[in-house]
DNA sequence: CGGAATCCGCGAGGATACTG
DNA sequence: CAGTATCCTCGCGGATTCCG
């Protein structure tokens, strides 16, 4: 009934591990999302993703390239172009990075209510607390 | 051919991003998973899961309870037990969370190759090139 | 056994300015 | 437009210790 047990790939240190730690990034998860529709310009994603600054965003692609997900592509123009996609390898990942964001899409607005649920029971509640200033 | 527009939810600040920053984390995907089977004792979780330090797990915990993913169960015994399990929110998350750690373990490998292949290919390219030291 | 508090180092990560 | 370098700050995250 235990389910796993104590070697379970992903609770020890393996290439599973390594992988998730990959992906299990505050930007990469929203970069992959933004390269899961097709090839994409470097400041196109810059505008895109809001929040980012370039130099996040040229490293987490960098990590990305590193390990085999993301492929670059640079146009000797007279205005430098630079594109982004996804490898093979790294398109197997749409499908799991979609239903993530899926996920979230359905369900922030409940995160974010459990979140003022707490705080509007927990700061009123000092009310009929002694509070020691 | 776009796919989504300079709007989309995950490209901006919203719900939808806090939500995916709130599991886009080093320890939480792991933690959740090691939940998606059934409550779990903190100790267990802590011999389980092999590199995480008390403390990052009891702060991933209270983060994911705080956001109404987890639910804490205190035992007032002899003892002292305390079990955590998924809320009914927190299940929602199993499905996507399986999908990556099953991608993870079936392409960890390969993650894991194309990082050699570079380094194997960069290291010693450096041969044939004057090297100023 | 489970958790909180404290100390502290190091690296993530933003802002800015410069090169090609 | 794309990328790099530099600086600087903040908080992640480990080790340790004390409380219930």
């Amino acid at each position: 009934m235990s389910g796993f047990g104590p070697g379970d790939p992903f609770l020890a240190d393996c290439p599973g591990r390594l992988a998730i730690e990959l992906i299990a990034d505050k930007w990469t998860v929203v970069v992959l999302y933004g390269l899961s529709q097709g090839p994409v310009r470097h400041g196109e994603l810059l505008k895109l993703i809001g929040g980012i600054s370039r130099k996040m965003l040229t490293q987490t692609l960098r990590r990305l390239q590193a390990h085999g997900l993301v492929r670059r592509h640079a146009y000797a123009e007279a205005p430098p172009r630079v594109e982004y996609e996804l490898t093979p390898l790294g398109a197997t990942l749409i499908d799991p990075i979609h239903m993530l964001t899926e996920w979230a899409r359905a369900n922030g607005a409940a995160v974010l209510d459990a979140l003022d649920a707490l705080d509007a029971g927990a700061e009123p509640a000092a009310r009929d607390v002694p509070d020691r200033s």
